[in-house]
DNA sequence: GGGACGCTTTGAGCAGGATCAAACGCCCAG
DNA sequence: CTGGGCGTTTGATCCTGCTCAAAGCGTCCC
């Protein structure tokens, strides 16, 4: 990986070595924000830096778990399929996000890249040795595991109980909230994910997704910016249409 | 509580004070699994042990978070509602669970019991401060919480993208499941939870959830006893209904 | 043991979103 | 610049599960 080498001299040459995560990109929201100087070299020595393409898969559901992942850079889409093909999007993961780290021996889900993306790779039994030494970061990492359980229970109450507008109102809206919480822009906002995609994470057809969509953009609540953009015009009135919670 | 006081001293007569989870009902699937006896003693001591009714509350949206929960007997259900009613039961939650570990400062759902129940209740500061004096502790609710995303995974697909026959099918298993690896009575399966909490799980109204139970039983895939238990009686059959994953 | 309430079951009609189908338009390659 | 292909939008029809309604039944309390 070019990249790490580069990063990794640029470092050397700023004599910045005690803290090499000063210049990553989602240091404010990563498990290194927890750590100390001397721990984040430690870290850093354990991980391997990645760098990936557009559409590019990180493992599939089935295959044995031999890292977890840090995404520093760029969105990757968590998804489960049944046997017929059918498929839910359990989430679009943003900078600062954690993957992989799952109970068992096996993925029992897919990660894609939909942009190009970095990471922090590790091997999961380094890794968890890291944490045994380390509760500050054990305990860090089982804040972000719980509130990616709040985010799971936001969605079980979005997939089970909420209509197809509230459903697109409730994605556009956190997906806002999330990527303003990471310093991305939000106005316009990227949808980097498909219609299918959208349409696999909110539990509707891609054609439900499209009309959801015309018509907030009919009521000026939204205005679309080709298929991969929006702004949203309406606030209050989004919010109100999105069921809240 | 009388209950606590007669643990306690039925541990003092027994000499037991050095492992008191000895006695736990749970002690297999719990917490204090991962930890050593001189652990389990500091564990125990920091301890509430609450003996709670039927269809009591622990905790609502809203409550600021003082305690987290260990769960030793019992079933409790964990939701979140709308404004306007419209409920989602995120789980039920069975001996050896956790619950009331979330980000922020209040909580986002509620929490009941479905029958009576036993848990252990520490106050989160001072939980939070043995976590970080055991990274043991700290990694093994770590992959707690991960088995808890997991399982919040299969829900969201269930959710989703499953049928109504698929979704019942699928509750039923999965109760099954967890309740077999708890050591609880399997066939017939306890239904402590009632149509409603079934619909509210399963994303369905009570009405549909009472037709594919009633379709299921005329199918002899299984025999209803009572309202509030089951027999599964083709297992295969359910499973290749369940759509599987 | 009897009564009443609440939960559950069953039925009839309805509607939100799915499915099937076709046109549109953006983006990229040649 | 132009053509092709794929992702998206729009339209017509269908169906699963919801809503409204009422009867059945278990259980719990008196």
């Amino acid at each position: 990986m070019t990249s790490t080498a580069s990063l990794h001299e640029f470092c050397a040459r700023r004599g910045d070595l005690a803290a090499p995560c000063r210049l990553c990109g989602a240091r404010e929201f990563n498990l290194c924000q927890a750590l100390d100087g001397g721990q984040q070299v430690k870290l850093f020595a354990l991980a391997h830096r990645l760098q990936l393409g557009k559409r590019c898969r990180l493992f599939s559901a089935g295959d044995p778990v031999r890292y977890v992942y840090n995404l520093t850079e760029g969105t990757v889409c968590l998804s489960r399929s049944l046997a017929d093909g059918r498929r839910q999007i359990l989430g679009f993961l943003l900078p600062g996000d954690f993957l992989g780290f799952e109970p068992g021996e096996t993925h029992r889900c897919d990660a894609e890249t939909l942009t190009e993306a970095k990471a922090c790779r590790f091997e999961r039994p380094v890794f968890e040795e890291f944490l045994q030494d380390n509760a500050d970061a054990a305990l860090h990492l089982l804040r972000l595991a719980s509130t990616d359980l709040a985010q799971a229970a936001r969605h079980e109450v979005l997939l089970g109980r909420k209509t197809a507008t509230e459903r697109i109102a409730s994605f556009l809206l956190d997906l806002r909230q999330r990527s303003g919480a990471r310093h991305l822009r939000t106005q316009p906002l990227a949808l980097p994910m498909t219609r299918s995609e959208i349409a696999d994470y909110t539990g509707l057809t891609i054609e439900t997704v499209s009309r959801v969509l015309g018509r907030l953009r009919s009521g000026k609540l939204i205005e679309l910016i080709g298929a991969s953009a929006v702004r949203i015009l309406d606030d209050s009135e989004l919010e109100r249409l999105s069921g809240s919670a």
